[in-house]
DNA sequence: GCCTAGGTCCCGTCG
DNA sequence: CGACGGGGCCTAGGC
């Protein structure tokens, strides 16, 4: 593949390969490919400036970068899940050649902040044409348990009625507002995992949001466990925890055993 | 490049490209990879099964998938930051050949997931070699806002002073803690963002943790700004608010002004 | 290992 | 837009 096709009326290539190329050349690849809606993978050696909502540098080294169609720009070094610098979807993207260096500037406003990639060599870079997908589909999620407990409310307790979902207060929002069979309010908030200290504060501010309307105004937080001080606060806080598993809340899970 | 050249004894290459592998060249390059700690970057159309966690299923489409020499699984589609679908490091990543298709395995315990990556095609390949880099050096982070204080604590107020950073009580960690000019001693909570709702119930959470020790006990949040909510709540907890940007934090800022 | 809290968190959602 | 809270959050730091 030369650089001269890159702009034929044809079928775009699926890939387009480049292995140790010149400053020149990696320039017009890179170039073609921000302007072809196509996604760019770099794996060279460079230094990184960073600045914006912190800022940073990152001293030179080997790192794969990766720039999206949409704008995102990710870079990778040999260790970890994170990137080690990037600049979220819709920012800007240019590359120019600097005092020899082949250099990629991101940018976006609001916040304002710049990514400056400064290669002193490039092992290669391949140009990808990726189609659209289908959107994953994801289960057990904090969602699922509060579909489950609208539809089964008597998993919380014998006589629990919802009386409202995502109920807004002047404090934040309340996952599931019901009553029990003594006609007290009810707060849930739904974990899908180990209870925490900052998760018993969220509820204990929901609770002191609504407390002038309500007497008896009981706060309840579901989740899979808890941790030792959680529980400790939970107690001296007067609020209760009820165990539940967000797997069960997979449809289709036989839940007579609770009736 | 041919693959009998992969376990040949002299200087491994930098990069190992592959374009439209068989099936067979792409399990062979990729275990080569796997086995000699380089990053692995895979350019194709697959479905992704993942169970741990949560669940998911995500239909066949192209995506760039990256194995990392510490065994972390990234694979990203067209769009976003974030990963669709990934592994974290220390997972334990294999391949095989099933049904014709190239099957990218990654798995770990503790807790127990599974990712399992179906390859209909492979557009691409590239093996890495990536040398060890620096680490980055990020500024303007709570913890330099802590730093500043410490040196400089008179930017809180007139006759402020340090008793304990990262003081530990039963209900959590006090970024730092001080005494005023009138010997009452005062929570500081550092945020290098504007204050939500949250951060003032983390305040109000260490107050109560210490209130039984002392009279007067003040709770001051630090941070660039603060949301309406959050003043709201923060005038009825009787609690303080004072303005510092974190760039302010960074070295060598004159901050005579404040004297 | 558990627990706590920060993050250039990202991301969706709702006002 | 801001604001709020979830996330397979990830990651670092204590214990």
């Amino acid at each position: 593949m030369s650089l001269e096709d890159f702009n034929s009326s044809s079928k775009p290539d699926k890939v387009i390969y480049s292995k140790v190329p010149s400053k020149e050349k990696a320039f017009n690849l890179i170039e073609f490919s921000l302007k072809n809606d196509r996604l760019i993978d770099i794996f060279g050696k460079c230094e990184i400036d960073y600045e914006g909502r912190a800022s940073s540098y990152l001293a030179p080294g080997d790192r794969l970068t990766i720039v999206k169609p949409d704008g995102t720009l990710i870079v990778h070094k040999r260790e970890k899940r994170e990137p080690v610098n990037w600049q979220p979807p819709k920012s800007r993207n240019k590359v120019d050649i600097s005092n020899e260096n082949l250099v990629l500037t991101s940018r976006r406003r609001k916040p304002k902040e710049k990514l400056e990639i400064t290669y002193e060599k490039i092992f290669s870079i391949s140009s990808l044409l990726p189609e659209d997908e289908k959107e994953i589909q994801l289960n057990r999620s904090e969602e699922e348990m509060g579909d489950l407990i609208i539809e089964k409310p008597w998993i919380i307790e014998k006589g629990f009625k919802i009386i409202e979902r995502e109920k807004e207060t002047d404090l934040g929002y309340i996952d599931i507002f019901g009553k029990d069979k003594n006609q007290n309010r009810v707060i849930i908030e739904l974990k899908r995992k180990k209870i925490s200290l900052s998760d018993i504060s969220q509820l204990k501010r929901y609770q002191k949001s609504l407390k002038k309307d309500y007497n008896n105004l009981r706060g309840v937080i579901v989740g899979p466990s808890i941790s030792k001080k959680a529980e400790n606060l939970l107690k001296e806080e007067k609020l209760e925890f009820t165990k539940l598993k967000p797997e069960v809340c997979d449809l289709g899970t036989d839940l007579t055993e609770f009736q």
